[in-house]
DNA sequence: CTTGGAATGTCAACAAGGCTGACGTAGTTT
DNA sequence: AAACTACGTCAGCCTTGTTGACATTCCAAG
């Protein structure tokens, strides 16, 4: 009975109108966490794929293209245009591989780096409003979500993050 | 000294790199979010803004171009070219409006309920397993961040939402 | 009953950012 | 020496967003 009770508690929040209501909150809060971001590159002539370039090469300084590519999901070409732009601009630094001198590593200036920041403190700044609005255990479960809502592949680039923080 | 010990237990888990991890996630649980509808759009010729214009209309059957506008965020123009390929391919009826006839209500057909239906199921499925394996604390907190995430004015919509589901 | 404004649709042109395919050029590995 | 890898690039295409201009239809106010 304890068993049947905890199988309908399940059943009970999993019921398809809300799961529905859960996926179009996933759309418009994706919307929310892109707008400020989004205000700012508008300014500039980039939008949402430098965005992620410099914040990849941010959070990994030195990594490669080859490396950028697979967890960005794009092709080579697309990630090329974006980089070359970004490259040009005098944001991103491309350097020949110590080692393997085919490969690049993607370095941010000063500049880049300044621009980083700032879409990253807006970003984060929303991201900071949201999480005391709704407090730590939300927080925690949210989280989970996410993690959880992730193909596999990524989801282990994403634990392997963790393990580089230190 | 209590208000103390939560102020700081609020910074604690509202650190930078933790908020920079978030954002993160976010961006690689959209993915997986938007990855199985893809699959089942691609093979089709149609995108992902065929499908939240399906899922919109789902949701609120007679809906208005205006309100459709209002909600997905973008120009008529870019709505319309949409809207049109559907209305043609026959998964989209618009009637005009019974008391102002400038007004196009808009509804699935059957074809077009059972595509919407296809999407739904795949990205729900995924939804589902997402909230089992986080449980459902995790998943109220989820909803939570989410919501505080959107823009106010989203935020209303959602919210309103909740009202016409009874 | 006219007129202003709202709702809708549509044409044209353009841009960002995806994609495929093909090819070239280093550089590394076998 | 041959094969493979990493990267860049040219060319062309698609979706989905944008602006601007304009026509139509119709409600509502004067």
């Amino acid at each position: 009975m304890a068993d049947d009770f905890s199988d309908s508690d399940a059943l009970l929040f999993l019921t398809d109108a809300q799961l529905r209501r859960a996926i179009e909150a996933m759309f418009f809060a994706y919307r929310g966490f892109t707008a400020d971001p989004d205000r700012i590159l508008a300014e500039m002539d980039y939008g949402r794929a430098h965005h992620r370039a410099i914040h990849f090469i941010q959070r990994s300084p030195g990594t490669t293209v080859t490396n950028l590519l697979a967890i960005l999901g794009v092709t080579k070409q697309s990630l090329n245009r974006v980089l070359r732009t970004l490259i040009e601009d005098g944001l991103v630094e491309s350097r020949v591989g110590p080692r393997d001198r085919r490969e690049r590593h993607l370095y941010l200036t000063e500049a880049g780096a300044a621009l980083e920041a700032e879409l990253s403190t807006a970003q984060r700044a929303r991201m900071r409003a949201a999480f005391r609005e709704a407090g730590p255990e939300a927080v925690a479960g949210f989280r989970q979500v996410l993690e959880h809502m992730m193909d596999p592949e990524l989801r282990r680039v994403f634990a392997a993050a963790r393990e580089g923080d230190r």
